[in-house]
DNA sequence: TAGTCTTTTCCTGGTT
DNA sequence: CAACCAGGAAAAGACT
């Protein structure tokens, strides 16, 4: 499948399953759809996988936190060794942080990642100039953009999921939408109230190196193992050859003097569950776009028609662009001991809501 | 803070 | 051979 048709199908599912979720402003929108033309790149914002709304507030305003969540995004991103951050440089407000030359912000994150921190926040300083005034010119935003490229020569990669905003900026001319008004009283019996803001799903993994190995703050020698130079591409973190390990890879956490803190909104309540997921886009077959359908309606019999594009969805969903069919299959599987599918045997791609699912029998949603 | 729950990831082996 | 299925194992992270 084309990527622009997978992008466009995931991104239409998620609006329509998802609408009340926060919708693009209009100059997030202008500037993706800049990107979109004119670079296959996402800029900023692309992977936040925290709920932290540091990329709408200008910098100038932002909290330690939001700097601190700011700085986690990028390190996620850049798949940046958070372990070489200094803690101490990173406990700063917005007004502080502004403040810092690029020459400042090198020194204390490093040539690379302190280049790519302080090209982020020129580019979020002007956007934030942009929201108050909107003097930006077209030409202005692209040549933002290209001096926000031209820092990155391998610090961007193609996107894997590009979320196109594509939502209307005026939903009263745009009749197709109108049922983001009433999408929450469509919600489905036993629907959960998990639906966490889709505002950040912006998706990729980029990888780059932003170590200076003679900045101040890096500790690792020639020695250090995990780590070899590359001719003029700086340090490169090096993976081992050794096989990988079961299970989830573990994030980087928060230690005494290292950083990135993985966190969630307390109160928010568990997000939804893969099978509500499911059912979702099957009872609402006017916008999945194709991508499940019903076998048999009564007995709960569904089909995976596009396997992959759902997965892609899911992992959209949860903020995991590595999500496959083969993984969203097993988690499938395991609601087979808990009677939340039955099996379907010899037939692939297909599945069987069990007695303890709900939400998706006809009487149950007014059908 | 420990335990539980729900995935996520990886894997081996089998089937279509 | 690719895509899918089955299920063990280990782990993450949210929640209780």
């Amino acid at each position: 499948m084309a990527s622009s048709e997978l992008s466009h199908i995931l991104n239409n599912a998620n609006a329509n399953l998802y609408p009340s979720e926060s919708q693009p402003t209009l100059t997030t929108m202008m500037v993706s759809t800049l990107m979109l033309t004119k670079y296959p790149y996402v800029l900023f914002c692309k992977n936040a996988k925290n709920t932290s709304l540091w990329h709408q507030v200008n910098p100038q305003y932002w909290t330690k936190r939001n700097v601190l969540d700011w700085i986690e995004f990028h390190v996620e991103d850049s798949k940046f060794d958070a372990r070489l951050l200094n803690m101490e440089f990173c406990n700063m407000d917005g007004t502080v942080l502004c403040q810092l030359s690029r020459e400042t912000m090198t020194g204390m994150f490093g040539l690379g990642f302190g280049e790519r921190l302080y090209q982020s926040l020129e580019v979020l300083k002007a956007r934030h100039v942009d929201d108050l005034t909107q003097n930006c010119t077209l030409n202005e935003t692209y040549e933002l953009l290209d001096d926000f490229l031209l820092g990155f020569p391998q610090g961007l990669g193609l996107l894997d999921t590009v979320v196109v905003n594509n939502a209307p900026i005026d939903k009263k001319e745009t009749p197709d939408f109108g049922y983001y008004s009433d999408y929450k009283t469509q919600l489905t019996p036993g629907s959960d109230n998990g639906y966490d803001s889709y505002s950040e799903s912006l998706q990729s993994s980029t990888t780059g190196s932003f170590l200076n190995p003679s900045s101040p703050e890096s500790t690792m020698s020639d020695s250090d193992p995990e780590y070899y130079p590359i001719p003029s591409k700086s340090f490169i973190k090096q993976e081992p050859l050794e096989r990988k390990k079961r299970g989830r890879p573990p994030k980087l956490s928060r230690g005494s003097e290292h950083f990135v803190e993985t966190k969630k909104n307390k109160h928010s309540p568990r997000g939804t569950h893969l099978w509500e997921f499911i059912r979702d886009i099957l009872i609402h077959p006017e916008k999945n776009q194709g991508l499940m359908k019903w076998e048999d309606r009564r007995d709960g019999i569904f089909k995976f028609l596009k396997s992959e594009a759902v997965a892609q969805l899911w992992g959209q969903k949860k903020k995991n662009s590595s999500m496959t069919y083969e993984k969203l299959s097993r988690a499938m599987r395991y609601y087979y001991k808990r009677e939340i599918l039955e099996r379907v045997d010899g037939r692939r791609l297909v599945y069987k809501f069990g007695k303890n699912s709900s939400g998706w029998k006809p009487e149950e949603v007014g059908m």
